[in-house]
DNA sequence: GTCGTGTTTTGATATGGATCAACGGCATCG
DNA sequence: CGATGCCGTTGATCCATATCAAAACACGAC
């Protein structure tokens, strides 16, 4: 067998078994997949998610202001989200990799209110959003996971704000670094070990520190013995140091 | 006609028009009386609104960590939600006035995850949850509300997101009084003259600042001629002076 | 390979807001 | 009505992080 051949059958392999590993992990899985439909509830809610996206790196899946009209279930990548001011700034307000949903935001007026953007090739799960509200009414499953969704983007939001408002540059940061590793932990990934798909200054901007605040951060964790770090590469050397750190906002 | 009687009517008609006021400039209005309705659907609707909560000062509608089953809509007072840290520090992560919203973040995990405190005397009309999703799968309009409001939460905390991440104490300040300003306009009250329901440590608090910083902030303020300030009483005397302190933030 | 560009690290300095401290005002309660 | 306790203001000082600057490094285009 050709070499090429090979590759080619490994990496359809590999395209399979990542297919349904997204599938079987996302958070989003009980709105494709609901439990216990009769038969044509299920064809009605596999026809709810049949269209695939493919983004490039940098591509723009959608920008503030658009009309909304899907949902977007992060198939694989990674994406952030940032609002521009009119003077041109922008701030990062999260980020999401695969098993988690993006656009909940431009269900309230109709419009995005910010641009989602992919730091690395991705594919994500449309999800039409007035078809998911019929189905909603229909199944009460669907209805009740979607509703969970919702609040938790909720409660994800307070927790960055009681981050941004009060604690300090590497408290922030130990909290960022823990809360990453908890997410790609239950999407079946390391924990200890993860690439960064974000730059320094994505990090800052979504922590509210300017880059050399993080950069600084975590040379001092790589000295402490906390982590190894390698440009994106992270390996934590020690969660419950960072633990340590996060919890010494003590007054 | 007796003075106490004649007191006593007109603290009647008042508390009538108030009632009648709060339910029309409601923002849940859309829930508890949606429009377009059949006669049963509308007694469906009356019925899962019919329990009202009277709060005093200092009271807790509700603590982190309880059972989560009902939203509640503030028909009159004021509530701020706080969430406490393990080491007994708290942040204030909203205020809440007569026409919004309480509760949303309980429903992904079935616990509120904040506090609810009444910063004056308060009353809440109480929403059963697990019958409002039942009603929402049979009324699209209500449906259609709930969704919206729960993105606009989501929405709201990203604007303060971007406040703590990215704005300097007085941009921050000018916002807040601008983001109060608007909402007891849109609720039928003077967009320019109000009284402050919390302390300036609650202020603080919300917006990442110490009161020293509040206090400072509203003070110089009121030098510059943007505000009057007395203790809790507020009048803006330019708001397009608030607004350009806020959208001052050019890099 | 080399160049060019964007990213990261690290150092030196500046500064906005925190912290510490003192006092004055206002409301509540005996 | 006076005492007590919160709340708010203002001043002086300190410190965490921003800002400015420069160099090393990584990566893609050619």
């Amino acid at each position: 067998m050709a070499r090429a051949e090979l590759l080619r059958q490994q990496s359809t392999h590999l395209a399979l078994a990542e297919l349904k590993a997204a599938c079987a992990n996302c958070n989003v899985r009980e709105i494709c997949q609901p439990a216990g439909l009769t038969q044509e509830e299920l064809d009605q809610v596999d026809d709810l998610v049949n269209v695939r996206r493919k983004l490039k790196r940098g591509d723009t899946l959608y920008r503030a202001g658009e009309p909304f009209d899907a949902l977007y279930a992060v198939r694989s990548g990674f994406f952030k989200a940032r609002v521009t001011y009119e003077d041109g700034r922008d701030q990062v307000t999260g980020f999401s990799m695969a098993g988690e949903i993006l656009g909940m935001d431009g269900i309230g007026n109709g419009t995005h209110n910010c641009d989602a953007v992919a730091l690395e090739d991705s594919e994500v799960c449309c999800i039409p959003y007035s078809r998911m509200e019929e189905l909603a009414r229909e199944i009460g499953s669907l209805q009740r996971h979607f509703h969970k969704l919702m609040s938790r983007e909720i409660v994800r939001e307070s927790g960055v704000m009681m981050l941004l408002g009060g604690m300090r540059a590497e408290e922030r940061i130990a909290a960022f670094l823990l809360n990453l590793s908890q997410r790609l932990s239950a999407r079946g990934y390391s924990p200890t070990e993860f690439h960064l798909r974000m730059t320094r200054e994505e990090i800052g901007s979504y922590l509210g520190l300017k880059l050399e605040t993080v950069s600084r951060a975590f040379s001092r964790f790589h000295k402490d013995g906390l982590i190894e770090i390698e440009q994106k590469f992270v390996r934590i050397k020690s969660i419950e140091g960072l633990k340590q750190i996060y919890a010494h906002h003590v007054s």
